[in-house]
DNA sequence: CCGATTTTTGACCCGCAGTTCAAGAAAGGA
DNA sequence: TCCTTTCTTGAACTGCGGGTCAAAAATCGG
């Protein structure tokens, strides 16, 4: 019973992602925000409490979506380096290609919150462990079809890799595509 | 002749240096840089013209003192790849001592500014070309001193080096130092 | 010592960020 | 229909961020 909301909670928490994406946290205004989703700044509160808990809903949608997308590429048929190539080429990509680079809403929360933030810095290092999780599996996995060297410690060379899209996702913001395609080419040359 | 300034201007600089590294651009108000400077805030105005320039100020001597410590480091005695890993380690160690892991400032304003700033994205790359231009010098002599292969190509692996240094100071927010070292020994395998 | 020049400084201003709130609107139940 | 409950919304409030200013304080040349 009650008036009943008058907005999707989930599409508001997307748009809210989107918003806090491009613009960063701090960057971010409760106006802002309420004109993104077109809800009332007044029941944007009443409905999450303050835009510090938003944020902590964007950050876990933005965590599920990152994983699903990832097991998606990786699960691709092809060798481990050919889907892992595919799959840092699409993230630049996707910078590239959007009218802004925003980079990777996780890494930019590390950077903007990291240390400061307790619940901030635990989100983030749980979705780049997730990432690593997928990597290092797809990795063990080529070991065993035989496209990857029984030499490679899976870990090791996805937590690497990890760091190689951390960096390729603030490096975008100021290099151009070849350069960040030749930088992919040579941190997969070891694979 | 007028009134004499009561206070070094290159010292002020640094120590706004300092405050907007661990805080970022728009963590620092003008009253913690009048706290960090120990001149009031009008005195700053006056001096520097506005926030802004007086971070394009400190964000230039970031630069100039990176420079000389990156020269510092790779011009030691010892194989470009030795040089390097104690740059890297160096720059690691920097952040894990630190009381607060800041990272480093070019890489954090690129992701705070980046895309968004003019001016700030030029210094931002402009830091970023000098280092690889240095990584690269020195293993273009690492391949004429022959501890380095002729396969490798010096500017691309300068500038994937420097890729994973940013990925490294980014990753330094939210992981331990043993992960830190084992992503460079993994980004060091091709050398 | 006086005026010209340059700094210093805290007080002051404007606007906006983040939040709260009171009044009203839309449901369902008795 | 009226009451309760839950949601909606713009108005209003507080504090602080970035910046300006007017008056006082150093210094120097004449």
């Amino acid at each position: 019973m009650g008036r009943p909301k008058n907005f999707e909670p989930d599409v508001v928490i997307a748009q809210a992602m989107e918003t806090f994406w491009t613009n960063g946290y701090a960057g971010t205004s409760p106006a802002d925000l309420a004109e993104a989703t077109g809800v009332a700044k007044g029941s944007l509160y009443h409905s999450f409490g303050s835009k510090r808990e938003l944020f902590d809903k964007a950050l876990a949608l933005y965590d599920r979506v990152g994983s699903e997308v990832t097991e998606e590429f990786l699960s691709r048929p092809g060798t481990a380096k050919e889907r892992i190539r595919a799959y840092l080429v699409f993230l630049v990509d996707m910078d590239l290609n959007g009218p802004v680079r925003r980079g990777c809403l996780a890494a930019n929360t590390a950077l903007e919150l990291g240390g400061r933030d307790e619940e901030a810095t635990r989100a983030v290092r749980r979705t780049e462990e997730r990432t690593i999780e997928l990597l290092a599996a797809r990795i063990e996995q080529g070991r065993r079809d035989g496209d990857v060297s029984p030499e490679i410690d899976a870990r090791a060379q996805a937590q690497f890799l990890m760091n190689t899209i951390v960096g390729l996702r603030v490096m975008a913001r100021t290099f151009d595509g070849p350069t960040l395609y030749r930088i992919i080419d040579t941190a997969l040359a070891g694979l």
